[in-house]
DNA sequence: TTAGTATATAATGATGCACTTATATAAGTA
DNA sequence: TACTTATATAAGTGCATCATTATATACTAA
């Protein structure tokens, strides 16, 4: 065994669950690189600005992600802090990495960036 | 990035899913330490056994398990052979034993063992 | 203030999921 | 053979989930 602390089984199925939709776990996965904005995501995902909304409302009500106004735009970051956060982490990173995604952003201009 | 070889999004979105289920997610910690039958399964869980039946269908549906008789009984073990094994064992690993639930089935005496 | 942009919430509909009960199949035993 | 035990499959039901459209809220800029 090599891990110690251990993790309760109803919040890791929980969180499995949300993991379990292919547009919440790629937000994940991008998440772990870089923050976005909703609008960022509404652009990438074939998807309406709502449905976007309410996949980042559960993951941000069980945690995972964290929001952040910056301006006119609302950022979603990856939160560290929470419990899951290094085993969420270890999963994503058998992921491949979503980078055409982010170059299509950019290629468009829809990038958004707050300094 | 400590992983090489990078896993279908869509496949662990889809095993992700099933482990979503807290009925799903024990079977799976269970059989990580040892092989069980479906009778042991329904004495543990407090479900109907065409329930335990059609969770461990689904498990062996994506692979995550294989299947094999032996005498009267079926016995499920973790396939160690899938592509996303490493991935849901290093998870499992986090997750507290269920030494307990093994404990309650052999003080039934309802422990099958198969030699 | 008014208009425009970004996001969230509400209401709704279609589909999926996890159980149930009833029944079928398969193996073991008398 | 008939009976029992173990498991799987089928059909049905209630509830959850994921999308949509419509609308509300929040912020920015003119």
């Amino acid at each position: 065994m090599n891990v110690n602390t251990k993790l309760d089984l109803q919040e890791v199925s929980q969180i499995m669950k949300l993991l379990g939709d292919k547009t919440r776990l790629t937000m994940m996965k991008m998440l772990q690189s870089q923050d976005f904005c909703v609008c960022e995501f509404v652009e990438l995902f074939n998807m309406s600005q709502p449905a976007i909304s309410q996949h980042l409302r559960k993951l941000k009500d069980i945690g995972l992600v964290k929001e952040s106004r910056k301006r006119q735009w609302v950022f979603y970051s990856f939160n560290r802090d929470h419990d899951c956060a290094f085993l969420v982490e270890d999963l994503l990173k058998h992921l491949p990495d979503q980078k055409e995604r982010l170059a299509q952003l950019e290629a468009q201009g829809l990038r958004i960036s707050c300094d």
